[in-house]
DNA sequence: TAGATATGTCAATATAACTGACCTAAATAA
DNA sequence: TTATTTAGGTCAGTTATATTGACATATCTA
């Protein structure tokens, strides 16, 4: 198959430089903001996923996060302090902690966001949704293989 | 210019979740092979750089891995153990050196891009050039934005 | 009631980065 | 030629983020 040009060993290797160099652009972007709340990549990583799932349990933040309890644990502790997030006992099984951002929380997760979302906008803004489409199909290709 | 659906905030914040995992997922397929030699992802980071542009000078890899040079020493210092590289005296200017892989760095680079190979080709195979070009443009958009 | 599940915590260690200070050798400019 | 800059190396201490392993506590379920 590795006659297709696209899919010769060099593009792939370039393709693989380019998604570590796209990762690396779009979670570096927001370091400022978090240095002035002395947060790091850690905190930010959960706060995106509690800001996409409110509510989430511990247990789905490990498996989302794929690290140790002892090191979500340290983040949680760090955004708690921070009064960032809230951490209420769940309803129906009071083993169960659900997180959720407060409202200082919100606010700083907006404020990152803004940061990564100035690249990605700018990045898409002139391409049409084909092209968009595409680059999310081949995207979730690539995390579901 | 937010009107437009993929334009959405919901949708920029997938799309930043999702270039996460890719990478995430990317890099991760060669750690048994990196462990196997006794190295880690930053090892690994060289040594594609290192293959991608042979007889690289030291600040050329310092400006492409954005670490500090005692951070780069430290791995070159392992990888020459390892007998992967050797690094050779510049010929017209001899306060600069030059990074090469040898016989076993090509072999372990090899070995190492397979699995990052596999991902890739499985996802893009089914997918016409187009889409696939159309990938790399935005992804480069994202890069240089 | 016994066992499984969800979570928390203590302690030690590893990896990969950082800052800051200082050094040598070689190239280049005054 | 001397002074300065450049390329690179190294010592020492620190930080961020993760790990493993052991153990503890509620709470749920069979």
């Amino acid at each position: 198959m590795n006659e297709l040009l696209y899919l010769k060993d060099d593009q792939i290797k370039d393709l693989i430089e380019s998604i570590f160099y796209a990762y690396r652009k779009t979670y570096s972007d927001p370091n400022k903001v978090l240095k002035k709340y002395s947060l790091g990549n850690a905190h930010h990583r959960a706060i995106h996923l509690i800001e996409r799932h409110d509510g989430i349990s511990i247990s789905a933040l490990l498996i989302k996060l794929k690290i140790t309890k002892q090191s979500l644990n340290r983040v949680l502790r760090d955004l708690v302090k921070n009064k960032a997030i809230i951490i209420k006992k769940g309803e129906s099984d009071s083993r169960q902690r659900h997180v959720f951002l407060n409202t200082k929380g919100k606010k700083l997760f907006y404020e990152i966001f803004l940061q990564q979302k100035k690249r990605i906008f700018n990045a898409l803004k002139d391409s049409d949704s084909d092209s968009v489409i595409k680059f999310k199909n081949i995207l979730n290709k690539i995390i579901n293989e």
